[in-house]
DNA sequence: AGGTTTATTATGTCTATACATTATTTATTT
DNA sequence: AAATAAATAATGTATAGACATAATAAACCT
């Protein structure tokens, strides 16, 4: 039997419920950033529990960085982190059909080749190797949202070149059946040129946003993609709630 | 004495060298989404360690989303997640010296207002507010690099009133006296309008890139700002390493 | 055959304890 | 007074066990 008392809607566990307890109170401001909060051995005594209890709790709080540990001096509350976003790069055909429209995808070009020299800058990569190099259409409601232009690398994805890619996007193929590890992404604005404007029906010079993805695996480039999306008509949204996952 | 033999370059406590030891065979592909990783009895066998010690580094793997585990079942390696990434939108001083060049700052204009239609369809309020509307510049070697344009609610932050923003800029003040919960960016392409053009010296029409934020906290709206950088000019960086913090 | 109970397996939380590590303070010596 | 050594306070890692929980598989009875 235990004396703690638990509070309404509290967590089923006591660890969690430690957490979110000290989270409350660095998130409501009523523990400031640079505030020392109570050593593990207070913390065992005021919820009467063993210390490894106590110190879950903390760890994850550490995890998300909301405080910072340090050994002989204690744990302090850290202040509020850059200012960053979480961006939720969604596959397209998700994208779209979670809007409700058609998605329609039509794949304009396919062509293998060994990787030239703009291809080798594009991906990154100074050895030979060979490329597949794709142009697709997504479309919602058969108006055009993005083109998109990729090159995979064969020699790091070789199962690609026998991939059929005319009817599902390489995106959802590659997302599907290759791990990665690292990404990058280059968010641009950039004027319309003649082939952006014919497959995006939109006026030669017009605005729009592009996004560069590179992605590798054990540092080796797998594939390297540029989405360009009318500006007008397409918006990143990144939500950031608070500082950590709830 | 462990008989254990330490691999090279491996890291110093045990928990974690199963964590990397795991993380690596899933980013090499050697375990492929859905395989079932050995359990924990089998783990503590193989590392002669301690269950608590195993279970350290797979709920660590799952805190990541690398695997999934299931009473009973066991654990198992997740498909690719969602291709998210974290955006850091750093302080626009930070940027540029970060880029070795020097920074300038220039307000623009500074208004103090009752909040009209325009503002608080902005700020996503209905009620009447007062706000303090800003424009300014931010400069990298003289050049042109953001225009920023910003409301700040007054009911919300009436310590803004008060403050010069003739110096320093609104963005570093409220990110070091307003402590926020939430916040929103919208990233999108647009033409440059004949003001943008010519306070960042482009020409009218030409692409830029846009970032329009605004942040909350506990459901009140503090600020609305919206940067506009000329768009060959500027990238937005996001790179992302892995799927969990190293 | 179909449904119900029981056993089994694997993860989830927690305890009590031990020793390691790190940085600081205090005491001791030169 | 300065340099050195020892005690101390906090976190970090690890152990061996306990009981809880969830999901499945096996045994059992209609």
């Amino acid at each position: 039997m235990t004396l703690v008392t638990a509070t309404r809607s509290s967590p089923p566990t006591l660890y969690k419920r430690i957490r979110t307890d000290i989270e409350r109170r660095i998130l409501s401001g009523k523990w400031p950033p640079g505030y020392r909060i109570p050593s593990e051995h207070e913390l065992m005594k005021r919820y009467d529990c063993s210390r490894m209890t106590v110190s879950k709790a903390l760890t994850e709080l550490a995890q998300a960085d909301l405080i910072q540990r340090r050994k002989r001096a204690g744990s302090f509350v850290r202040r509020p982190q850059v200012l960053s976003a979480v961006l939720e790069i969604t596959d397209i055909r998700a994208e779209i059909t979670a809007l409700g429209r058609r998605y329609d995808y039509q794949l304009l070009s396919r062509r293998r080749r060994e990787a030239n020299r703009g291809d080798r800058t594009w991906l990154g990569v100074t050895e030979a190797c060979d490329v597949l190099a794709l142009e697709a259409c997504h479309s919602a409601d058969g108006i055009p949202f993005a083109k998109e232009s990729r090159l995979i690398n064969l020699d790091a994805v070789p199962e690609a070149a026998r991939a059929d890619f005319s009817r599902d996007s390489a995106g959802s193929w590659l997302l599907a059946h290759v791990p990665w590890s690292e990404a990058e992404h280059r968010i641009a604005a950039i004027g319309a040129d003649d082939k952006i404007a014919k497959t995006l029906h939109t006026a030669e010079g017009s605005p729009c946003l592009v996004i560069n993805r590179r992605t590798w695996r054990n540092g080796q480039t797998l594939t390297a993609v540029r989405l360009v999306y009318p500006g007008q008509e397409h918006q990143l949204v990144a939500r950031f709630k608070g500082r950590q996952a709830a």
